[in-house]
Order: C-alpha cells, then structure tokens, then sequence
DNA sequence: GGGTGGTAATCAGGCCCCTAATTAGCTGCA
DNA sequence: TGCAGCTAATTAGGGGCCTGATTACCACCC
C-alpha cells in the first residue's frame, strides 16, 4: 500500500541511520561527536539565558549593558552597540527601549549631527551592573571549573577550529 | 557633574574590567576561554540556520523531521515529539502546522485514543529528506574535519565537562 | 452511571530578533 | 543654492519558540 509496505522492492533509504551508513564520507564518529557537542552547547546556552532572566536580561540586553559599561563615557551610539553585538541597528532600537524603560540607559541627542544619538548608562544601570556581575562571574568561574589550565587552553583551541569550521557550512 | 566626572572621589566600579578584575574568584584565562568559546558557538549556530535556512527548514522542523524518519513506522504523536526535540507540545503544534503545510507530514487520529493522534511523515517529506541529507552530512563532515580523531575524543570529553558546568549556572 | 482528576493537543498572547521600508538629516557637487 | 545620494534611527511586519489557559477526552472510583 504505501511505499514503506515494501522495503525490500526498491533500495530505498528508510532511516536517517540508513542514509548516514550509505553516505560515502561520513564519520560516523564525527557525528557522534556532533550530536554530543551541539547538546552541551544548546543546554548551555538554555542555562545562560535562564541565568539571565533571573537578573530579568535577555542575552541582547545584557550584551548592551556590558559593552556600554565598558565605553568611553559609559555611552554609545546605536550603531556602534549594533557591530559589537553583532546584531542589526534595527535589533537595538528594541532592545534600548526595553532598557530606557527600565531606567537602565538614556538616549542623549548629539549636537554634532541630529540623526544621531548617545546612548548612556544611567547610574541605575551602573548600580545594578554591579550588583549582577558579581553572580555572573561567580557563576561562570563554576562552569568553567570544571577544566584544569590544560584542559582551558585545549578548550579555546578546539573553539577556533570550530570556528573556522563553521565557515564550511555557510559556502555554496 | 555627573558621577563619571569624580571617579577619583569615590571608589567606585567604573567598567567591566574592573568589576572583574577586582572580583576575587574571577580566573581572567578562564573568561578569556568562555568568551573565545562563546562566540565560536554563535557562530556555528548562525551558520546551522542559514545552512538549513537554505533548505526551508528552521533548527525546530528539521529536528521533527529527523525524528520522525527515525520513528517506527514514520510516525510518533506530539508529546512524544516534544520529548525528542526537547521542546514543549504547544510548540510541536506550530512546527507539525508548518511541516503539514509544506506537505512533509500529516496528522492522523489515533482510534485507540481520540484526545491523541499521530504525526507521520509522508512520502514527500521522505524525499526532501533523502535530497537534503547527504548535503548536510557532508557539511557537518566538513565541519568535523577540522579535527584528529584525537581531538575529536577530546572535544566529546570537553562537551560532556561543558554539559556537567551548566548546572552550576541553573542553581539557586 | 456520574463526577473528579489527569492527560492529549491546541489556542492566546508575548518575547526576541530579523528584514525591508520609512523618515529625517547630512554632504558634496553642478 | 538646490538637489542627489548617503547615512542615522525607527517603524512595520513576520518567524520561531515560549508559558499559561482552554478544550476535549479518558479512566478511576464511589
């Protein structure tokens, strides 16, 4: 009746186990070693922005908040906080007026040219950037507790492979 | 004027650095390690969705679809979808709805149970998959070349440490 | 047999981030 | 000068995934 009725009439791939096996460059290891890594890193990332939330960040927020405490003035312009968080100017309209909301940050316009603005920490923002980060690093400094020195500098080698893998996906 | 214009009056925190180089627990190697690996696994989570991207797929309907190819028979109900995928069945609706107006699966009512049904991947999801696979094996291969089999052992042992450290960002 | 509690899937509404279109202002050149 | 083309930020609208409420149904027990 249906195609999988009769399994054996054509060669058919049935499985994702029967394509892989049949695929001619496949490592098997190498995608166990896939699945593995991709489930540390999705659980990682869920714990990082269940972490955050508890502070009541999303991980954008949080990148702007930090990026602006480490500023010139503790301020910036949109576009400049959109290339060091490597998301679009459009992203942090939103994600400045979540914060300006929140008293975190102020939008200042610049007399210099009036398209543009400042944004800056407030000095609630500030307080409570120190009052979060000692828990972040704390929490950070536990997860990557788990390494010896040798195994941290293994760590961020494989990272850049990685990395540099990455651009494997993205061609053609 | 404003408190940036007195650092010297009071001892405050004024930057990131500070906060963390002042921060007694905080190994800055190891910050240096998570921010290295942090972004190598954005990186290789933008590429995963542009490359499925490129075939029509989110992360979330690719993953139903690998499971339900996997399936007995093709077919698995929602809430035994949302186990696999790690999601919850509101979710599993949205994604079936998707996947069932592309024509890559359908619901069936379950006679045994008429609150359950089953979701079945028709023949048409099944060539998608057959025709998407091996160029996604093949990407992921590329990726994973990057590394010895040594490495790739290493690289199972990091994840698995990773995986273990993420709780410690999930406690009270 | 009829209510009570549990379970299946779905709906309603929200958050985060994206792209594309829009508005406003700058700049350089004829 | 005035206009063409660029650039700044925003708005409009959409996609993906979530939580919590809702609807329909099963199953047990009095």
């Amino acid at each position: 009746m249906t195609e999988h009725d009769a399994p054996h009439a054509t060669p058919r791939l049935e499985t994702f186990e029967e394509i892989a096996t049949r695929y001619p460059g496949l490592d098997p290891e190498a995608l166990h070693v896939w699945v593995v890594m991709r489930k540390a890193q999705t659980r990682l990332d869920l714990a990082v922005d269940a972490h955050l939330a508890r502070h009541g960040l999303s991980f954008g927020r949080y990148l702007v908040l930090v990026h602006l405490i480490r500023a010139e003035g503790h301020s910036l312009n949109p576009a400049a906080i959109a290339d060091l968080c490597g998301s679009t100017r459009a992203t942090i309209t939103g994600v400045v007026d979540t914060l300006e909301k929140a008293g975190f940050v102020e939008r200042e316009e610049d007399p210099a040219d009036r398209r543009s603005l400042q944004v800056r920490l407030t000095l609630t923002g500030r307080r409570f950037l120190e009052k979060m980060l000692p828990d972040h690093f704390d929490r950070l400094m536990k997860v990557m507790s788990e390494f010896t020195p040798a195994e941290l500098k293994t760590l961020e080698k494989l990272s850049q492979k990685l990395a540099a893998g990455a651009a494997a996906l993205e061609r053609p």
